[in-house]
RNA sequence: UCCCCGAUAGCUCAGCCGGUAGAGCAGGUGGCUGUUAACCACCGAGUCGCAGGUUCGAGUCCUGCUCGGGGAGCCA
C-alpha cells in the first residue's frame, strides 16, 4: 500500500497540501453522483471530518457504481481550495481504486442512528461521527492526564490486575480461577483452593489504592491508571463492570493540600478540552449537550463549592424539600441528595468532606472528633460522583483497629500494616472515573458509550 | 436484585374502539442537478421479540419469558 505515502484527511481538510496531488486511504462515508459531476465523502479516522473527493466526470472512474457508504478506497487527486462551498478544500481525483467492497446490508447509514441500536453493533460504531469523536477524544484526554502527572513528578506505577485482597472496601469482586468449575459441578465435588492457580482465592482488582499506598512510601509521588472490575449488579448509565480509573497517592500530602490538586487537576483537564480539542467538543457542544462548552468554561472561571458532610446534612435539611431518603447524620448521602447539591444548591462541582466514620473505608483518617474520618467525593451535575478519595489512616494503632472493627483479616494485610510500621507518613489519594470525567466532558449520557467496548451485566460482547 | 416503560421492514417510527401491514431513510433500477443528511420516479423487502391464553377474528386485549431503555441500590 502507500501506508508511508497517503496523506491524513486531517491535514488535507486543514490545508497544509493544498496545490499537491495527494494519496488518500479511507472509508467512503456518502457518495453523490450525476451526469457531469460526482462526490465522494472520504474519512479515514484522522478527523471527524470528511475529505470531499471530486470525480469530473464520472464516467472516466466506473468504479464509482460499486462504492456504497462504508467501502474502502484508495484515491490520487489534487488538493485545490474552493470559496462558496462548505468545506474549504477539495480533492480533484485523478485515480480511484476499490480497496474493499462494503456489503449492500451495511448496518451505518447516513443518517443519525439510536446510541441503543450501536450498542448492538459495537464494532461498528467506531466508524460513526460520535463515536470516532469519543475515542480520539479518550486518546487525547489519557496523554493529557499522563502529562499532568509527569510535569509534576509523579511517577505511572502499573499496579496489579490480580489480587488476593478481598475487601478493598469497594464493592464485588470477579474472582479469577483455573479450577475446571464445570467437571467440579458436575461430580459435585468441593472446591480445592490449594488446587487453584495461586492457591488461593484471587480477583479482578476493585482500585489499585492500596498498592499505589505503598509505592508512594517509596517513590514519593505517584500515579496509576488502568483497567477496573466490579461485579456489582449495576444497571445504571453510570455504572460498568470494567472500566478505566486514575488513581495518583501523594506523601506528606494531607486532605486540604489534596484539596487543591483535585481542583488544579480537574479543571486542567476541562481546559485542555477546551483549549486542544476543539473538533471534539465543538461537536458535543453542537450534537450532544447545547451549552457544554459553555457550562464548562464557567467551571474553569470559578472556585468549587466545598462543604463536610455535617453542613451538607444541614443544607439538605433545609432544602424544603421531601427527599425519598430521609436526610440525617449518619446516613450516606443518596443519588437524590448528590443531585441537589450538585445540580440545584451550588450548581457546579462540589466538595464533599469528612464523611462519618461507619459509612465510609477502613483506610481513611480518623478525624479529632473520632467520629468522622478525611474523606473527600467530588459530586458535578449530571455524572454525581466523579473522584472519590481521602487522606489516609497513617497511625498503626488506629489502622488496626480499624481493620478489626469493619472485620478484616489483619494476617492477610500485614504488608498494608507495615508501612505504617517503618516510618510511616501522612498521606492521601484519590480516584478519577475516567469514564465519568468523558460524560461530564462531552455531556454524554451513558456510560457505555464512551467507552469502546462496554462490559456490564450479561454483555461482555465484542 | 427492585420499580417503571418499550419491542412492527436493514434503520427511525406510525398503525385509533380488535377486522389481516404503512411512511421516511437505506438497498436496486432509471433520470436530473457543483452536489453536500442532494433531488425525482419506479422496484424488492415483514413468522408485528418468543410461548401460551381470550375471541369468529389479535400488531392491537391478558399471562409468562427474553431482550432493550429509564430510575433505585452499590460506587468511579
Amino acid at each position: 500500500m502507500d501506508y508511508f505515502a497517503r496523506t491524513r484527511v486531517r491535514d488535507i481538510i486543514s490545508g497544509q497540501k493544498v496545490d499537491q496531488e495527494v494519496i488518500i486511504l479511507g472509508w467512503a462515508r456518502t457518495k453523490r453522483l450525476s451526469k457531469n459531476v460526482g462526490f465522494v465523502e472520504i474519512n479515514d479516522g484522522s478527523s471527524l471530518h470528511n475529505a470531499h473527493v471530486v470525480f469530473s466526470p464520472p464516467a472516466d472512474f466506473p468504479e464509482l457504481e460499486r462504492i456504497i457508504t462504508g467501502t474502502s478506497l484508495r484515491v490520487v487527486g489534487k488538493v485545490v481550495e474552493v470559496k462558496g462551498r462548505e468545506q474549504a478544500y477539495e480533492v480533484q481525483a485523478s485515480q480511484l481504486e476499490i480497496v474493499g467492497d462494503c456489503s449492500p446490508d451495511y448496518p451505518l447509514q447516513k443518517k443519525r442512528h439510536t446510541f441503543e441500536f450501536l450498542r448492538d453493533i459495537a464494532h461498528l460504531r467506531p466508524r460513526t461521527n460520535t463515536f470516532g469523536v469519543i475515542n480520539r477524544f479518550r486518546s487525547k484526554l489519557s496523554h493529557c492526564i499522563h502529562q499532568y502527572y509527569q510535569d509534576r513528578g509523579f511517577y505511572y506505577i502499573h499496579t496489579p490486575i490480580i489480587t488476593t485482597s478481598d475487601c478493598e472496601g469497594a464493592g464485588d469482586l470477579f474472582q479469577v480461577t483455573t479450577l475446571p468449575l464445570q467437571e467440579i459441578a458436575a461430580r459435585a465435588q468441593e472446591l480445592d483452593l490449594d488446587e487453584d492457580f495461586f492457591a488461593e482465592k484471587a480477583y479482578l482488582t476493585v482500585s489499585g489504592q492500596l498498592e499505589g499506598e505503598l509505592m508512594c512510601t517509596a517513590l514519593g509521588d505517584i500515579y496509576t491508571f488502568g483497567p477496573t472490575f466490579r461485579a456489582e449488579q449495576s444497571y445504571t448509565s453510570r455504572h460498568l463492570s470494567e472500566f478505566w480509573m486514575m488513581e495518583p497517592e501523594m506523601a506528606f500530602c494531607d486532605l486540604d493540600e489534596m484539596l487543591i490538586l483535585i481542583e488544579d487537576f480537574l479543571k486542567h483537564l476541562i481546559s485542555f478540552s477546551l483549549e486542544e480539542c476543539p473538533e471534539e467538543m465543538g461537536f458535543f457542544n453542537k450534537w450532544i449537550d447545547k451549552g457544554r462548552q459553555k457550562v464548562l468554561q464557567s467551571i474553569v472561571e470559578a472556585d468549587f463549592a466545598r462543604v463536610t458532610y455535617t453542613e451538607a446534612v444541614e443544607i439538605l435539611k433545609k432544602a424544603g424539600r421531601e427527599f425519598e431518603f430521609p436526610v440525617g447524620w449518619g446516613n450516606d448521602l443518596q443519588s437524590e441528595h448528590e443531585r441537589f447539591l450538585a445540580e440545584e444548591y451550588f450548581q457546579k462541582p462540589v466538595f464533599v468532606t469528612d464523611y462519618p466514620r461507619e459509612i465510609k473505608a477502613f483506610y481513611m483518617r480518623v478525624n479529632d472528633d473520632e467520629k468522622t474520618v478525611r474523606a473527600v467525593d467530588v459530586l458535578v451535575p449530571l455524572v454525581g460522583e466523579i473522584v472519590g478519595g481521602s487522606q489516609r489512616e497513617e497511625r498503626y494503632d488506629y489502622l488496626k483497629e480499624n481493620m478489626i472493627q469493619q472485620g478484616l483479616d489483619i494476617e492477610q494485610y500485614s504488608w498494608f500494616l507495615d508501612i505504617r510500621k517503618y516510618g510511616t507518613v501522612p498521606h492521601s489519594g484519590f480516584g478519577l472515573g475516567f469514564e465519568r470525567m468523558i460524560m461530564y466532558l462531552s455531556g454524554m449520557s451513558n456510560i457505555r458509550d464512551v467507552i469502546p467496548f462496554p462490559r456490564f451485566p450479561r454483555s461482555a460482547r465484542f
